[in-house]
DNA sequence: GCGTCCAGGTCTACC
DNA sequence: GGTAGACCTGGACGC
């Protein structure tokens, strides 16, 4: 077993991360309320794959345990990892003063809320992110399983049928038949995305460094990954969430109903009505839009205890079912 | 237990 | 530019 810490900035609650969305609830994610850990089994760029074990001792340090010793170069790409899925390098200033300033949303500060947990890799939020589209969240958590358990490599030092396994890399998946990610891992038609997107990635026409990068406007960068086949507005919108751009809306079904219960009595209403109901946010309203809806999780007593876990639909959508 | 219907987001063909 | 229909599955519902 080897330690590693890492400095957490303020406004940093690990409960409120974990719990941000319904990332957490899919393979290879494991989460743990009492004492609050969330595990996951990380492939890093030099083909090992570890199985972390993420805690938060104190308010200072995120604590990642691995199963076992890891060397000087291992240990900094799990740093750089971690680092990017609880976005320990972002910066929330602007948005905790807006939440201060706002009397609908000063909770936000007293959760330290805002943080969405993103995973290991963008490839593998893209592809978690496809697996929400047009379904319900049971079978988003089928597809991802599947693709954990059949495509994924498996624990390292731990190699056989009881290892837990990482998410697939694009090279494991662009070498699949479209069938077999259409029936074994049930993408459905969702498969020739998958597949052309992976393939993609590995054939080089795709560079996924590239959407990670500042220079880049919003509104080109929401274009660019609306030209991927099977990432529309809703899905779009919400990887630019992951990317820390929170122009967009990125309503689903159970967001706007959920918006309309708490401010329109439950009548439906278009998309540029609750857009409008955020453009005071600026560039952080789609973030404002998120916490709105999803409020009452952290208004729970026992937030996210095991009676009352999050019930996510889709990408970034609990309590649907 | 079985059959039917519906919800969910995106793409494509058509107007 | 807007719209209808297809895509696929799990789950709810009725029998």
């Amino acid at each position: 077993m080897d330690k590693i810490y890492l400095p957490l900035p303020p406004n940093f609650s690990l409960k409120s991360t974990i719990f941000s969305h319904g990332w957490a609830d899919l393979e290879p994610f494991k989460r743990h309320v009492d004492p609050l850990q969330i595990d996951y089994i990380l492939e890093i760029p030099s083909g090992q794959v570890h199985h972390l074990h993420i805690s938060s001792p104190n308010d200072l340090q995120l604590e990642i345990k691995t199963e076992h010793q890891v060397n000087d170069k291992a240990g900094e790409q799990i740093l750089k990892i971690v680092k990017r899925m609880f976005r320990l390098d972002e910066d929330y200033t602007e948005f905790y003063l807006l939440a201060r300033q706002s009397p609908e949303f000063s909770w936000i500060t007293k959760y330290n809320a805002g943080r969405l947990l993103r995973c290991g890799s963008l490839w593998e939020d893209m592809v978690k992110m496809l697996c929400t589209t047009n379904c319900t969240w049971r079978l988003t958590q089928i597809m991802v399983e599947n693709l954990v358990k059949k495509l994924g490599k498996a624990e390292e030092f731990k190699k056989g049928n009881k290892s837990m396994r990482a998410f697939p890399n694009p090279g494991n998946v662009a070498v699949c038949d479209e069938n077999f990610l259409r029936q074994e891992i049930k993408m459905g038609y969702r498969a020739p995305y998958l597949l052309g997107f992976s393939q993609a990635i590995t054939e080089g026409k795709l560079n996924l460094a590239d959407f990670e990068n500042d220079n880049i406007s919003t509104p080109d960068l929401y274009k660019q990954l609306r030209s991927i086949k099977g990432f529309g507005d809703y899905a779009v919108s919400n990887l630019l969430k992951i990317l820390g751009r929170y122009d967009y809306l990125g309503a689903d079904s159970w967001s706007r109903k959920k918006f309309a219960e708490k401010h329109l009595d439950g009548k439906s209403c278009d998309d540029s009505i609750i857009a409008s109901n955020y453009q005071k946010y600026g560039k952080w309203s789609g973030l404002f839009f998120w916490m709105d809806v999803s409020e009452d999780w952290y208004q729970r007593e026992l937030p996210f205890g095991k009676s009352q876990e999050p019930n996510p639909k889709s990408q970034i959508n609990p309590n649907t079912e």
